[in-house]
DNA sequence: CTAACTGCAAAGTTTTTGCAATTGC
DNA sequence: GCAATTGCAAAAACTTTGCAGTTAG
């Protein structure tokens, strides 16, 4: 009902800032491990907290890409995501041209569109270099 | 190295006819309690690793429109899906006609992109429905 | 036969919650 | 002051693993 206020804490800054620090779309394990070096005492719960809040504010954004546990990141604008599914990590791709067409998909569903996620899979030009050399040492044992 | 043989059992494929008959996205909590119904001694165990050895077979997919828990789909064919922010409910939505430009994803982050999963969120048609009726029923007290 | 699969129980992970003490407005 | 926030610990929720017995090929 009434309007819940939300006051400021030492702990959510640092957290948010841990997060617009990094483009690495960690876990609420690793904020938490980032923000103890800076805050020895502050504690697991209030990591959760403070991310499901600044969730709810808007400031920070869930990333859709992972299966059973959350992944964060702190930046809100329109792009997507893409992971690779060798090493796990996950890169930005910046919006692509082809624009996802919410009226048909309004249409089709019944649903009032508010927002859309595009992530990709695939492996990044770092597994690709590992996966060349691979090969080259190999050079002849075919083996599978 | 050598290929895994895998066998049959009547868990699996008890599991895998509970997933291609619903259109619910189920999470293995509820798939495990379908498959009680059926088959009262199954355990939960046995509910996780088929899901996993599923989806390695490609027979089922993970569905990634959902955070920390992870929800499963039957239908591998390529689709996308819609979750509603108000129920929690999630459909699918067939392939819409704006393609999803693959190369220029390949070519702005250096991957070789395989796969991509597109999901929107919204309000669903019911949840809109329940909206109008208590805005009605309110009609003049416009407290927030 | 024997390797895959199962049920059970136990452990591992990730996230939330209750509570008394603290802090921002 | 009063309500929001915190740290701690305990619980809840979700998933995996070890093991002995069973089953499919």
């Amino acid at each position: 009902m009434s309007k819940r206020i939300i006051k400021s804490s030492k702990q959510r800054d640092l957290i948010l800032r841990i997060l617009r620090s990094t483009k690495s779309h960690p876990t609420a394990d690793w904020v938490y491990d980032q923000a103890r070096k800076e805050m020895p005492k502050i504690s697991k719960a209030t990591v959760y907290r403070n991310l499901n809040l600044l969730k709810e504010e808007g400031k920070i954004r869930e990333c859709t890409i992972c299966k059973g546990i959350i992944r964060y990141d702190g930046d809100v604008r329109l792009h997507y995501h893409i992971r690779c599914i060798e090493c796990g990590r996950i890169d930005d791709v910046p919006i692509v041209t082809s624009v996802v067409c919410t009226e048909e998909v309004a249409k089709l569903s019944g649903y009032i569109v508010l927002s859309h996620h595009l992530d990709f899979t695939g492996i990044c030009s770092k597994c690709q270099e590992k996966e060349k050399e691979r090969i080259n040492k190999k050079s002849g044992a075919g083996r599978d």
